[in-house]
DNA sequence: TGTACATCAGTGAACGCGCGTTCACTGATGTAC
DNA sequence: TGTACATCAGTGAACGCGCGTTCACTGATGTAC
C-alpha cells in the first residue's frame, strides 16, 4: 500500500528534455520563471528553494547551479526582472498626454495599478529588505531610479508650467512617491481592512496631493 | 582539541533559574520578550526560532511549550505586544492639543516617528503578510483598529470645525493613513535612497495633504 | 561514410545543518498527615 | 517537627523533515580525422 504511492508518483511535473549542445541557456530563463511563478503562487519567499524551483522546471537540484552560483544569485536574477516592466508599464501610461499635470496624474494612477495586479512583484520590489545589494550600486544603477527620475521631471514640468508651487523638484517627487507607494503597499497588505473603493481612493488620494501642490488662486 | 572547543561553551547566556511552584507565568513573558529582541536585533523573521528563543531565554526548547501550543502562537503574541505601545505614543503626541489640524498634525508626526524610532516593530505591525490572523477577528479587534479610529476622529473634528473640506471622514483618514505610511516604510525599507532631510520631508508631506484637504479660500 | 573522442547538459546520491515538535524523565518545591 | 507524596517547572535525547550545496558520474550531441 504505501510503496504504491511512490510508484504512482505521476503528478511532479513531467522531466524535462535535456537541451541540445549550445542551447544550454535556455534552462537559465525557465529556472527564473518557475522562481519567479513560485514566489507569485505561494507568496512566500522561504518557499523558494533550490529543490522547489528544480521541481517546477523539471529538473534536479544541481543542475541549477550550472546557471547561479548560489541562491542568493537566483533571487537577486528573480528580482532586477521586474523594475523593467514597471518602467515600461507607466511609460506606456503617461504616453500622448501633453498636460503635466494630467501627465502626473496619469503616472500616479498607473504606479498603483501596477502594484495592484502585481502584488507580489511589488512586494519584491518595494517591500523586501532582501532586495537587491543596493551598496554595492551607483545611483544610477539602482533598480527603479530612471523611473524615479521619470517623476522628478515630471514633477518639475508641473512647477515650470506654473501648475504647481515653487517648491523643490526633488521633494515633490518624494512626495508623490510616498503617497502611491503608501495606497500601494496598504492595499496589497492589508486585505481585511474595510477599504472603501478603491478607485474612489485613488482619486481622492491623486486630487488631495494634487490640490496640495497647487499654486493658490 | 575539538572536544575541548565543547567543554568551553560558555558563551551561550547563562542557564535560567527554575522559577518557583506558581511562578511559572514569569517564564511567558520573558519568552516572548525574548522573541522580540531577536526579530528586533537580526530584523529577520526566519531566524526567529524556537531553539533560539529558548537559548536566549536561558531554557531549553521544549520549556516554550509550556507556555505557548506551538511557534504560531508565539510569533502571535509578539506581533500583538506593538500595538498598545503605538496607541500610547500616538495619545501621549496629541494631549493638550486642541486646534484640530494642529492635533492631527501631531498625529502625522508621532505616527512616522514611532515607525523611524521602532522600526522592527512597525515592520511586524504594518509590513508584514503574517499579521495575525484577521479573517477570525471583529472589525473593533483588530489590532490598531482603534488607534485608526482615532484617526477618524481626528479628521471629523478638522471638517466640523470647517478647516478641512466636506469630505467623508472615513476616507480622509484613509488617506492620512495612505500617506504617513508611505512615508514611514519606504524609509524604513529604503536605506540607500538619497533621502532629504528627513524632519524637513515629513514637513513637506504633511504640508501637503493639510493644504490638499483646507478649505479654499 | 565511419569511428574515436571531447564536450556539454545534465543526473543521483550524499553531506551536514537547523528546524519544530514529542516523549519519557527528573528533581526541587510545597503539602498532608 | 518529620516524612511520604503529589505537583510543578522544567530537562535531555531523539524523531523526521527540507534545506543548500558538493561530487563523482553518465549519456547524448557534435567534431576531427
Amino acid at each position: 500500500m504505501k510503496g504504491e504511492g511512490t510508484i504512482t508518483d505521476t503528478d511532479s511535473t513531467a522531466r524535462r528534455t535535456r537541451a541540445r549542445r549550445g542551447e544550454g541557456e535556455k534552462l537559465r530563463d525557465d529556472i527564473v520563471d518557475a522562481a519567479e511563478e513560485l514566489l507569485l503562487e505561494t507568496g512566500d519567499e522561504s518557499q523558494v528553494s533550490m529543490r522547489a524551483v528544480a521541481k517546477a522546471v523539471g529538473v534536479t537540484p544541481p543542475a541549477i547551479y550550472m546557471h547561479f552560483e548560489d541562491k542568493d544569485e537566483l533571487i537577486r536574477a528573480v528580482c532586477e526582472r521586474p523594475f523593467g516592466e514597471f518602467r515600461a508599464w507607466v511609460e506606456r501610461a503617461m504616453a500622448g498626454i501633453d498636460d503635466p499635470v494630467e501627465a502626473l496624474g496619469a503616472m500616479g494612477r498607473a504606479y498603483v495599478h501596477f502594484g495592484l495586479e502585481h502584488p507580489e512583484q511589488y512586494r519584491l520590489m518595494m517591500m523586501t529588505k532582501t532586495e537587491i545589494d543596493h551598496a554595492t550600486l551607483e545611483l544610477d544603477d539602482m533598480p527603479g531610479m530612471q523611473t524615479f527620475f521619470r517623476l522628478v521631471d515630471a514633477a518639475k514640468a508641473c512647477i515650470d508650467s506654473e501648475a504647481f508651487r515653487d517648491l523643490d523638484p526633488f521633494i515633490v517627487a518624494v512626495g508623490l512617491w510616498v503617497d502611491v507607494h503608501g495606497l500601494t503597499s496598504l492595499l496589497i497588505s492589508s486585505k481585511t481592512f474595510p477599504w472603501p473603493d478603491i478607485e474612489q481612493l485613488i482619486d481622492h488620494v491623486l486630487d488631495v496631493q494634487m490640490h496640495g501642490l497647487r499654486v493658490r488662486d
